[in-house]
RNA sequence: CGGGGCAUGGCGCAGUCUGGUAGCGCAUCUGCUUUGGGAGCAGAGGGUCGGCGGUUCGAAUCCGUCUGCCCCGACCA
């Protein structure tokens, strides 16, 4: 493509409406544009890049096994009444009737319709297992659209479905599409990490979530390198500890705090870590009553762990204000498990602590040198918190990490939740009617796009890995208008590029030199050739490597062969 | 949906408090000079100041109302 041909404008400045940095590189180089909230047109050199992710999660599906179909975006409602989901799922689901005032929506997702197509030509165990894919446009009315291409409202995924008769056939399609999302995150040249995952309210068997691990990511993960653990942090467990509880060193006291409410308030003021006093919070019951869930200063509650906690409401509520002063006498901020009338449910590190600090249950006073078994009854444990950085891996062993990851792919068991509803069933070998057992596999296409930029940029704009540069290599035709050799020599050697199957991008602009090599670090072309007359009296042109910075020159008549041995190594 | 912020040429902003008929930088167009990291000079085009209503001799500016966009929370590829 010569860039002379097409009208690209850049931007030096940050437009005000991008608050991420995928977004604002993404906005600033052209590539994308803004229709409405969560909309967006993918201009020419942005369409290069969502296509060759396109192609590389096609090729790993193809080899995986999985088959092509497309499926219409607009589906009927009838089928989503069938699942139950119509009145399930709410606003996400963009609803329209058509003439005949028929309902339809824009499809979120399709198991609905992909368990048709399922009902209607799977009618044998002989015919399976099948796993059926698409690569297509989806639309959420998300309740807020944010992060440019990271919650888009409309976006392009890549959704399979798999049917089976038995649940060994499901576990093992389920392996298969694991290893080729790893094959595909790779190839695409992303730092990404496989982690457990909630399966939430679709019950399946299994999950795993695929996270392109980068700062600005909105999920934490918890990982372990030595063992290969990795969980996002709602889902790790916190082991209890393995060292025993301290003898009690300390005779319980009761101090006066006045006005000290928080922990690092009442840590402050006596002048002790945090991690040496207790956080008390109290939820509201499933009965009417409260609970208590008592923490280390320095932890946090994991709202997915308490709301399973037996007796405790779901969903989790913290008890007001109000209610906590009217049942315990005593205003949240000085509340501790020491003569408490409510139950008290303990963390696990929480209740090996000796000679603790905690509220007193009393205004402005707390309780310092407090033990458990001897001030007052041992507690009931629990794992309550969120793990920290440093905290031993539940596999087993080594310590966690905690990273910040992009949620770029789920996989997840479905079992036989649409097929029972929507009543797909094959003739098993007893020639007797079952469900088909369904997984299903997600990638988000556009999102990969996004995410890829959020891990690899500079200061100076995008740095594309290799497998989804929208060019290879782009060719800087300096001074155009001064030197007829140099054009003429730059026309040559684009030509002898396309021709060896190189995604060249000309810059034939007549642009001043600055524009140009600003223009390509932003669009963050790995692969840049500078072709000016100085070089080409020496008969060599300027080689520079996006990511390294790395320059070397290359007489002429070697770049094709040294781009290919460069290009090629960096793409497979 | 709750909370907060913003809306002025394509982009970034000033002007709004204290009403007097719109300005700066970038981008775009023309010419000349320049040309290895976002050039200089000279000129040009482009804005019903988000919409509607009100106050006023007069509204970007004050009042009301609606809309759009962005950020923080619960959801998700």
């Amino acid at each position: 493509m010569r860039l002379s041909c097409l009208p690209l404008t850049t931007f030096k400045e940050v437009p005000a409406e991008a608050e991420v940095i995928s977004h604002q590189l993404m906005l600033r180089a052209g590539l994308l544009r803004r229709l409405a909230s969560g909309l967006f047109t993918w201009m020419p050199i942005g369409l290069r890049v969502l296509r060759k992710v396109e192609q590389v999660v096609r090729e790993e599906m193809d080899r995986a096994g999985a088959l092509e179909l497309l499926m219409p975006a607009v589906q009927p409602a009838e089928l989503w009444q069938e699942t139950g989901r119509w009145d399930v799922y709410g606003n996400l689901l963009l609803r329209m009737r058509d003439r005949h005032e028929r309902e339809f929506c824009f499809g979120p997702t399709h198991e609905e319709v992909i368990t048709d197509i399922a009902r209607r030509e799977l009618k044998s165990y002989k015919q399976l297992p099948v796993n059926y894919y698409q690569i297509q446009t989806k639309f959420r009315d998300e309740i807020r659209p944010r992060f440019g291409l990271m919650r888009a409202r409309e976006f392009l995924m890549k959704d399979a479905y798999s049917f089976h008769l038995d649940q060994a056939s499901l576990n093992a399609t389920y392996e298969a599409m694991a290893e080729a999302y790893a094959r595909i995150f790779t190839r695409l040249g992303l730092g990404f990490r496989p982690v457990e995952a909630d399966s939430g309210e679709i019950g399946g068997a299994r999950s795993q979530e695929f996270h392109v691990l980068a700062e600005s990511g909105e999920d934490a993960i918890a990982y372990c390198d030595a063992d290969q653990f990795a969980a996002n942090v709602e889902m790790a467990a916190a082991l209890p500890p393995d060292t025993p509880r301290p003898a009690a060193g300390a005779a319980m006291e009761r101090v006066s705090t006045p006005d000290t409410r928080s922990i690092a308030d009442v840590a402050g003021f006596l002048g002790i870590p945090a991690e040496q006093c207790l956080k008390t919070l109290i939820v509201d019951a499933e009965d009417g009553g409260l609970i208590a869930l008592v923490l280390r200063g320095d932890h946090e509650l994991n709202t997915v762990k308490a709301t399973a906690l037996p007796g405790v409401s779901s969903p989790l509520s913290m008890a007001s204000p109000e209610r906590i002063q009217a049942a315990l006498s005593c205003p949240p901020g000085f509340i501790g498990p020491v003569d408490l009338s409510v139950p008290v449910i303990a963390d696990h590190s929480a209740a090996a602590l000796a000679d603790f600090a905690c509220g007193a249950n009393a205004v402005d006073w707390h309780l310092q040198g407090v033990n458990w078994g001897r001030d007052l009854p041992e507690p009931t444990t629990a794992d309550l918190r969120n793990v920290v950085a440093g905290d031993p891996s539940p596999a087993g062993d080594g310590q966690l990490a905690i990273a910040r990851g992009i949620e770029v792919g789920h996989i997840f068991q479905l079992g036989d939740k649409y097929s029972r509803s929507m009543q797909a069933t094959v003739l098993d070998q007893a020639g007797k009617d079952v469900p088909m057992l369904m997984g299903c596999y997600g990638i988000g296409v556009s999102r990969i796009v996004a995410a890829a930029i959020e891990q690899n940029h500079d200061e100076h704009g995008i740095i594309w890995p290799e497998p989804m540069a929208p060019f290879q290599v782009i060719l800087i035709e300096l001074n155009p208008k001064k030197s007829a050799e140099v054009t003429a020599a730059a026309q040559a050697m684009y030509e002898s590029l396309v021709t060896a199957g190189i995604d060249v991008l000309l810059d034939d602009r007549n642009a001043r030199p600055g524009v140009k090599f600003a223009d390509a670090d932003l669009l963050g072309i790995p692969h840049r050739l500078t072709l000016g007359d100085r070089g080409l009296k020496a008969g060599a042109i300027e080689y520079r490597a996006r990511r390294t910075g790395n320059e070397e020159n290359i007489e002429l008549n070697d770049v094709v062969k040294f781009l290919q041995t460069k290009v090629l190594a960096g793409a497979n």
